[in-house]
DNA sequence: ATAATCTGTGGAGTATAGTCCACAGTCAAG
DNA sequence: CTTGACTGTGGACTATACTCCACAGATTAT
């Protein structure tokens, strides 16, 4: 796929995808016409993309991202050890949605105070 | 309190207690010292400071916490409508949850691929 | 009284994550 | 065969949120 195909289906900007390329993010091979090269995206990109996207929505830098994602490809991982990133994340997770349901009561607290004074 | 002490109180650095302040994020009066201005803040500095932690948690920006708070204090909102603007945030936050569980199901999903490959 | 520590200011610099632009080649449609 | 849509490149630019530095006055401890 080239890259406007890729980015209708991410959703993301042909620029946005441009800088992912650029950073090593994704990977795109070449689609040689006459003198100039087009970046040819394999559909799998598209998958990475929504990683990506999920990972950005957890916090993680696209830096963090390219880390881990490249560890997972590059055969360094055992699958014990996959399994204990993953559980890692999830944990990680947990602890988000503990601290937003934190904010959650103090917010609730506020509303509770505010409509007894009114 | 001095600007160390808020620091030290808060968690966040002096260079940040400036730059909040300097974009008018949390005030600071004057203690006149010979030909010296130093910043006094008062003590309910820290609870705006652990307000717009909170708030930065939930992915705001400063400029949108600064809006929000201000508009707060100003007398512009009625007590309903700060209820309504509570409501938002905790519906926000649900979404955000929901998000976060989503992407925990995912990974729980690749967890047992894996266990069940391994 | 001297050193160490604290403070404000102005301004420069950093990191992250894009976004925009001009220029030029490519290709399908009319 | 010209027009319009798409593409890559290099580089400049933006926004956000700090972070660091040098300088100089103020305060505290010894």
């Amino acid at each position: 796929m080239l890259i406007g195909e890729v980015a209708a289906a991410s959703g993301l900007s042909k620029d946005t995808i441009r800088f992912y390329e650029k950073i090593g993010l994704i990977r795109a091979g070449n689609r040689i016409a006459g003198t100039r090269r087009y970046k040819e995206f394999s559909p799998s990109t598209l998958n990475r993309l929504n990683l990506i996207q999920k990972a950005k929505r957890l916090g993680f830098t696209l830096n963090e991202i390219k880390q881990t994602l490249d560890s997972w490809q590059d055969g360094s991982l055992s699958s014990a050890q996959k399994v204990q990133i993953i559980e890692e994340k999830m944990a990680g997770i947990d602890e988000q949605i503990a601290e937003l349901e934190g904010i959650k009561a103090y917010l609730n607290n506020k509303r509770t105070f505010l409509q007894k004074a009114a």
